[in-house]
DNA sequence: CTTGGAGTGTCAACAAGGCTGACGTATCCT
DNA sequence: AGGATACGTCAGCCTTGTTGACACTCCAAG
């Protein structure tokens, strides 16, 4: 396709080779799992599963949220997320308050048990999230963020942007 | 737990804020959503999933590779990996030879319409890599790959890091 | 006031891709 | 000869994604 897509040709000029590129590729596979390992297990003793972790981590972030903007986050349909947050409303880990002003949306909150096990579930990744930051070091996080940062879609980028905007109950 | 998980507490000394950390953990989970994305466009021409793709790439990396050793590089059971292959040798991807040393062994390759799809996937994603890589620069990509070989499990930086060990037929 | 549309919930049906358990067969090794 | 290994397969179950269809509530525009 171009210069660095051949054996050696851009090498001298930005090191992209195939073998480079495959690692990288690799790496995400690989370290991906890793990322998910511990959750995975502890959601598994709760009963839940990946789908779950999502919902519970993003209420978290954002409480208050509305059902919409939950779905635009995870990229699934409302079929699917329903049914996930169904199941955490039937088990008390999430509340689903009627909007005031629109009330025709839904505000989510994480009650003390939902908060209970997101702290399980973050404490568990950042522990490992700090374990890799701390062994790789400083100069290495910020370009693993860039790198990170440049390999999302758009959308996924303003959401990934987006820390506070909503501070009503 | 430690001084690092206090709202400021580890700043000063590395900079690992909760909030630094959980920036880290939905970088992952965007970015490799990103990074799925192309590939799930063509898996879905041809009609295959992902796991048509996992296997469909470490088979090309490693021409002849048995069953057993893609089981534990992917992780799954042999039950589901066998799913997946029976499709790909029944659409004449993957051709599955007997070994010859043991003959209980089969022996994976792509056939060339395999080695097409596989080219089709990698390439589209090595685009994106590049993409990324070049937006990045170098020493971003370094720290990119340091932090996600920390955030590995042993047994997958095995995998990881093994790229030739049998040059027999 | 009526009506269209947005936001939400839910039922049903289906598929991919994980899992466990159990069993059979061929082959190798001791 | 007998146990271990590599592989395939059947059967059943779970999670999590999908479409399609339908109902309800409410806001806003006409």
């Amino acid at each position: 396709m171009d210069q660095s897509t051949s054996p050696q040709g851009g090498q001298a000029l930005l090191f992209l080779t195939d073998e480079q590129l495959r690692k990288g590729i690799e790496a995400m596979f690989f370290a991906y799992r890793g990322f998910t390992a511990d959750p995975d297990r502890i959601l598994s003793e709760w009963g839940y599963g990946r789908a779950h972790h999502r919902a519970v981590h993003f209420i978290h972030r954002s409480p208050g949220t509305t059902v919409n903007n939950l779905l635009s986050i995870l990229g699934v349909t409302k079929q699917s997320l329903n049914r996930v947050l169904r199941t955490l409303v039937a088990d008390g880990l999430v509340e689903s308050r009627v909007g005031q002003i629109d009330k025709r949306e839904r505000h989510l909150y994480l009650t003390d048990t939902g908060a209970e096990l997101e702290r399980a579930l973050s404490d568990a990744q950042r522990d490992r999230m700090r374990a890799a930051y701390r062994a790789a070091g400083p100069e290495a996080v910020a370009g693993f963020r860039q790198v990170l940062e440049a390999m999302m879609d758009e959308d996924m980028r303003r959401h990934y942007e987006a820390l506070r905007e909503k501070g009503k109950t």
